[in-house]
DNA sequence: GAGGGCCAGGTA
DNA sequence: ACCTGGCCCTCG
């Protein structure tokens, strides 16, 4: 493959690189302007007969430029706030043909080679000094296309951030022999004829509603994609006895390509792409439709990735990063179960795929649709406010199909010892799990993984710290001394700082241990476990006990006879804003698995507090989500907690943060903006380390006050949410240029203090 | 973010 | 007269 250094100095004549053919073409000789010149205009090149012009610059005659609009806008993918705007470059003449709005580039910035994306062609500068050329083309496709162009303006603007830092998520990095693979795009126009007659619409050849024939509003909901209308919706799915959602989601594709429109789906993890994927299959049949993954790999991911920029796909499906697949005419924006932590994007700008769905279909058109068997806060806004309405099941066919919840520890005392206690399980847990076992297999959900990852004192329940941190202390094997999980420091002679004991128990149980333990109460049952490390997708539908953490469950055909869910205490105890909403999400995801109560299925929750029923517990027993995210919402803008307010998180060290606070209202941060904080991040690890350290070596000093990693978190009512990230985006651009950032990062819509 | 120019203050 | 460091600006 000719690659761009081949290229160097070849004098490869324009013409003889069809468009099809040229991986990245290289500007033979160019040289000059390569440095700012410090003498007088510097018009290089000796000669220079017959030179173009612009704006007043004489160009030697190896430069020569494109006839026509010589002047290329570009993007350049550089990481500081301030330069996130377009800088304009030389079209050099060989270039002329390649050198289109959307295509990557290569050009000097700052002394550096750097990728560019083309916004616009121009007939002269605006830049009164002198330009640079375009160096390289970077493939002959318009990977920036236009609806990319204005989403990553949307997105950055919504979480103050950069174009760029978008379009490092949105744009996979060239594969040249990918390009190759794919036949290019000149070949295979949509409108040829060519496409599978099926796409066109036509005709009353209704698609098939499948597991949407179960809710009221589903089969008119795929009427309305098919013919080609916008509908916007929140699904609540029923478990998989109903066809699953995978099916339905397939369904909704189809639908929507029947009506000449393409699909994005994006779902949590690859277990559920490859669900998908297979439904999709079955629904459409081989190659209409394209995965993109994370860990596909550089080629298959462009290969697909290309497939659906040149049309030649109209439907996807794929994780988080796929929600800015580059579908064209997309008539259908999906994603699955909201609430999944997978759908948040971790690096800048950290936008959600519902962020990111929602301004896509705001800005290209398109149906809207999320499902899932639990309903997050956020959708649930979505609903409230009308952006989407509801796809519910009537009650009758969820209590039929929805397995039968128990609460242990209810109603008839549970029994104090024997197998279940050993196995510390409810006994009424133990009774339904040795039941069921005689008709499948049972799922076992501990909210943990590891083997015992928390210890409390056992004399007064206090939890258990390192000595040195006041990290967590945890048992990592069934031998094993108490280390903390922290620092990493054993911890042999514990003794409880509150009350002297120095005996320890265990407050939650790992997979490992409760597979053990099962093992033991249940002899003779296979006992197999899925969770980080090795997930197992499917299991045979024998009995058996299937040990998972939350979001490795495996699915079973025709579903679990029962399904255990263990130390619910630890789901909802975890201090965070959300943890009655991801303790119901976790669940439900793992009931949803378990038969409905028609076909006996049941769900026994365990190690819940049995003085009050809380929120969650009350939402599983009933299997009302929605009545959950309605109730938790209406609380949430009693107390001003997102995502009904605005909110963004600083961090950085306290000393910097104070700084920032103070320097916020000058570049518009509107005067209703609360802040709450400086909080210092977490004492124990940066003082452990000091005083580990301190104690060893002697002499380490302690972390200056205003060196110390704090967060603040700002506030703001929704109506001064567009003003409150303008100023923050300012304030970035502002540091940026003066390289004073302090180290101080901005996360809008981030709703914890922690992580 | 990187590189560089420019001014202030110190050093030979 | 020359070196060093901090500040601030450009980058097309």
């Amino acid at each position: 493959m000719a690659t761009a250094a081949d290229h160097e100095g070849a004098q490869t004549p324009a013409r003889s690189c069809g468009a099809g053919e040229v991986d990245a073409l290289t500007l033979p000789g160019v040289q000059v302007h390569e440095r700012t010149g410090r003498g007088g205009s510097g018009r290089g090149g000796a000669g220079a007969p017959g030179g173009a012009q612009v704006n007043g610059h004489m160009l030697p005659s190896s430069q020569e430029l494109a006839a026509t609009l010589p002047v290329a806008r570009l993007l350049v993918d550089v990481v500081p706030a301030h330069l996130d705007r377009p800088f304009e470059y030389l079209v050099p003449r060989v270039l002329d043909d390649l050198v289109r709005p959307g295509v990557r580039v290569k050009v000097r910035f700052a002394g550096q080679e750097v990728t560019g994306y083309v916004l616009e062609r121009v007939p002269e500068a605006e830049h009164g000094g002198r330009l640079s050329p375009i160096r390289r083309v970077i493939g002959a496709d318009a990977v920036l296309t236009p609806a990319l162009a204005s989403l990553a303006e949307a997105l950055a603007a919504s979480q103050a951030g950069t174009r760029a830092d978008v379009l490092r998520l949105a744009i996979p990095p060239r594969h040249a022999r990918a390009e190759k693979a794919c036949p290019p795009e000149a070949r295979v126009p949509a409108e040829e004829g060519d496409e599978p007659p099926t796409d066109v619409a036509q005709g009353p050849a209704d698609v098939d509603p499948g597991p949407w024939g179960a809710y009221p509003a589903g089969p008119s909901f795929l009427r309305r994609l098919q013919a080609g209308e916008s509908p916007a919706a929140a699904w609540s799915a029923l478990p998989i006895d109903a066809g699953g959602w995978p099916q339905a989601l397939a369904a909704a594709a189809e639908a929507t390509l029947a009506s000449g429109r393409g699909a994005v789906i994006v779902v949590p993890d690859h277990r559920d792409v490859q669900r998908v994927d297979v439904a999709l299959t079955a629904r459409l049949g081989a190659g209409r439709h394209v995965r993109l993954t994370a860990d596909q790999g550089p080629q298959a991911r462009y290969t697909a990735w290309l497939s659906l920029l040149r049309g030649h796909v109209r439907c996807v499906v794929g994780t988080r990063a796929a929600a800015f697949a580059p579908v064209r005419d997309p008539g259908l924006w999906a994603w699955w179960d909201d609430g999944d932590d997978l759908h948040a994007e971790p690096r800048a700008p950290y936008a959600h795929v519902r962020d990111v769905l929602l301004t896509r279909a705001e800005q290209a058109g398109g149906a809207v649709l999320t499902g899932g068997f639990a309903r997050s806060v956020a959708v649930q806004q979505l609903v409230a406010t009308g952006r989407l309405r509801e796809i519910v099941p009537e009650p009758a066919t969820r209590r039929r199909l929805c397995a039968r919840v128990h609460v242990a520890g209810q109603g008839q005392e549970e029994e104090r010892d024997g197998p279940a206690v050993r196995a510390h399980l409810p006994s009424s847990g133990w009774r339904a799990a040795r039941e069921a076992l005689t008709r499948g297999p049972v799922l076992v959900q501990v909210p943990r993984r590891g083997y015992l990852p928390s210890l409390s004192c056992a004399h007064c329940r206090e939890r258990a710290r390192c000595e040195a941190c006041h990290g967590p202390l945890a048992v990592g094997a069934a031998h094993g001394a108490p280390t903390c999980a922290t620092c990493g420091l054993e911890s042999r002679q514990w003794a409880c700082p509150e009350c002297g004991s120095r005996n320890l128990r265990r407050s939650t149980v790992g997979a490992r241990r409760t597979a053990e333990e099962l093992g033991r109460a249940f002899p003779g049952v296979p006992v197999r476990t899925s969770g980080s490390g090795e997930v197992l997708d499917h299991v045979p539908p024998t009995p058996s006990l299937v040990i998972a953490t939350p979001g490795a469950e495996p699915v079973v055909e025709g579903g679990y006879a029962a399904g255990l869910l263990l130390d619910a205490w630890a789901a909802l105890d975890r201090p965070t804003l959300d943890a009655g909403e991801e303790a119901l999400r976790r669940w439900l995801t793992a009931a949803a698995l378990v038969r409905g109560r028609d076909r006996g299925g049941v769900v026994v929750l365990a190690g819940a507090p049995t003085h009050d029923r809380l929120p969650p517990v009350e939402a599983l027993v009933r299997w009302a989500p929605e009545w959950f995210a309605d109730r938790e919402l209406t609380e949430r803008t009693a107390l001003r907690l997102p995502p009904t307010v605005w909110t963004a998180r600083l961090s950085g060290p306290q000393g910097a943060l104070g700084d920032a606070l103070a320097a916020l209202p000058a570049v518009g941060l509107p005067p209703s903006v609360e802040h709450i904080g400086p909080v210092l991040l977490d004492q124990s690890p940066h003082n452990s380390v000091a005083m580990i350290s301190g104690a060893t070596l002697g002499s380490v000093p302690p972390t200056p006050e205003a060196e110390r990693p704090a967060h603040v978190l700002l506030r703001a009512d929704p109506a001064d949410a567009a003003a409150a990230t303008a100023a923050l985006s300012r304030w970035r651009r502002l540091r940026s240029v003066r390289k004073d950032g302090g180290g101080v990062s901005v996360r809008v819509g981030a709703h914890e203090l922690g992580g």
